[in-house]
DNA sequence: TATGAATGAGGCTTCATTCAT
DNA sequence: AATGAATGAAGCCTCATTCAT
């Protein structure tokens, strides 16, 4: 594939932070072309040059942040080594809300809850996304698995799913009532129950002698 | 005031109830009243006479969503008096989900997912929705407490809050994935954490004892 | 004709004054049969039980005020017997626009300059009023002629429909520039010419006795 | 700012003719953007693509007729150099109202009269244009005072004003009666009046030699 | 690559009127 | 006489997209 033109390059990516600024903000169906060649600065014909339709923008807006998650520059998919930063995880997300005023939800939750039937691509995008997230968090939870810090009846999978549910609905919590109070206090409880399936050192130590 | 006629009042409520319909399967902001009207059967001006704008239907369709909650007759609203209780609400949101081949989320969370800064009146209608439903999951706790069946260092108040999330982000999450599987997971593990809160009959008779 | 009974009676008087008051606000193109309704307190059945259509509205709103005219009862068609009645006739008029805050023009004009080719019959009964108008100021040239207080070159009519079309230019014009001194400058004119023809008791005597 | 190519120009000209057109027969309250596209040729979008809003379209309307008007291109806005062109003035308004079989009123006094408090931006625009109007007028007055021949004791500005309300007092009149009669009338006085403040060339010379 | 003109379907709402009670 | 439900056309405007320059 030819490479673009640097400056062609830079309209696309102006368009594409527009966008998502603004699908975050009101989500992508309230979001209308106009607004956002108006918020990037562009003309009408740029849009359509870069992107073959609004759906099509959609899915480039998700192609290019999962390239960031993937990336896992950003806070909120930093790889998870500690249960010191996975409690940062939660935090992070909570911050990013009420950088906002508690009047945005998750970038991706927003998206993912107003794809229906006629969306599927999208639908898969944003899945996409979820699951590269999802699996960041079980990497960590395989690793403590692994190192025998955690307990043998804890499902890695699911402790990732239960981690995405409940910052996603502890962010919606947030929104819905514009106080992150709710929303802490799910996620407090959260930690609770994950935690209770750590292994503490002595815990391992015991069980090691019994097993040698 | 005096009763609206039956001729009215039933085109209104065949209105409201097309238009709750349509809000869960596809958002309020995706829905037009021109969709609403086809799918009641009704004339464009019959819109306008009932409500007074598309936000003011909004209003109304959730103060009926209210009502029909505080009636608590819907399996999702109905008064949890057991642990057992407990579990199947978690289970019918999800079987509701499951009934619509996961492709929706939970009614209120769609709406209150979409509310912008703008809908500061919609955002203020589903707050006392999710109010209601959550005081109804406390009153179960507080409940519980009162009865010693909980554990002292439990927090009715931020159970519920954790209940209200987990629930959101489960569907949120089955929709997303159109599978139960994830939602399922996450309300599996919830429900772990909070029976870990519960009290058996053999703790609470040894614990009399010693007090006693 | 059947007597109408009170009670219809009263509320077509307030459906015409609530439509007059408006049309005189806002012109009748602008006022719909709902803004009319809600203004008159009545429901929508009365408005077309007592009117045709909004067309016949306006025509009787008119006739009434037709009615009104020719009692002469308000102060801006009572018969003119001097010239300072003559001069307080212009000076009601402004004194109406200024009671409005100069935001408003003569009612009968307002609608006169909406009529299109399409309102054949309103424009008609907007023309009587203006006839019975015009012949009220005429009446007064007429009186003063026969009794040799006008000069012989002037011509009732001529002058009356003058005191018409400068009255109408000056209101359009105080609310045009929202200002009355504009339209307060083009009566003093108006009556500067109307009093030159005006024949005085000594040039009268005088007339008189070479005449004699 | 680049130059507008030159086929959207021709699209807002066009919009622009045919909506002035429009206004001045039926007023701009009963014509709607739809008419305006149908007569004008074009689709629904460009309307919008050109104009903000139809109250938007008005101003341009309004600002179009202005520079017209200060070019004084039209034969009711030219430089009035003689008492002979001040009585053309007024002839050649009421002759653009008998083209129109004196079935419509002046294009800005219709307009004018239309305006509300809710039209302030437009009632402004009106108003430039009946002020530029007016100095043109004012400034034949004005030169012939300086000239030493109009009287003293005439305001320029107050003469300006007069004939700006007697000539819309004069249509408005026309076209609620549909005959041209009565506008002349009123036109003839107010001639007769203006011309009475003239000096004649005799007075001029006697004045002159007395003061000398 | 870039600009913005053009298109027409559709979104939200009001209009004027008629009808049933 | 009175109320307000019903109707559908129309009003103003935005949408997503394509086309010409």
């Amino acid at each position: 594939m030819r490479a673009r033109s640097a400056r062609g390059e830079e309209t696309r990516g102006r368009i594409i932070r527009a966008a998502c600024e603004l699908f975050h903000k009101q989500g992508y169906v309230a979001t209308s072309p106009d607004e956002i060649i108006e918020a990037s600065g562009t003309g009408k014909g740029q849009f359509y040059h870069h992107f073959k339709s609004k759906e099509g923008l959609i899915h480039q807006v998700l192609q290019d942040r999962l390239e960031a998650i993937k990336a896992g520059t950003r806070p909120f998919n930093r790889v998870i080594t500690s249960w010191e930063e996975l409690e940062q995880w939660f935090a992070t997300h909570i911050e990013l809300q009420k950088s906002f005023s508690m009047t945005r939800g998750c970038p991706f939750g927003t998206i993912g809850n107003e794809v229906t039937e006629a969306d599927e691509l999208i639908r898969q995008d944003i899945n996409l996304i979820f699951e590269v997230i999802k699996n960041n968090v079980a990497a960590f939870f395989i690793k403590e698995k692994a190192a025998g810090r955690l307990a043998m009846e804890a499902s890695e999978d699911r402790l990732a799913d239960f981690c995405i549910a409940t910052i996603q609905g502890a962010l919606l919590l947030g929104k819905i009532k514009r106080d992150s109070k709710p929303a802490e206090a799910a996620v407090r409880e959260a930690l609770a129950h994950l935690k209770r399936y750590a292994v503490t050192p002595e815990q391992l130590s015991k069980r090691r002698r019994s097993a040698g």
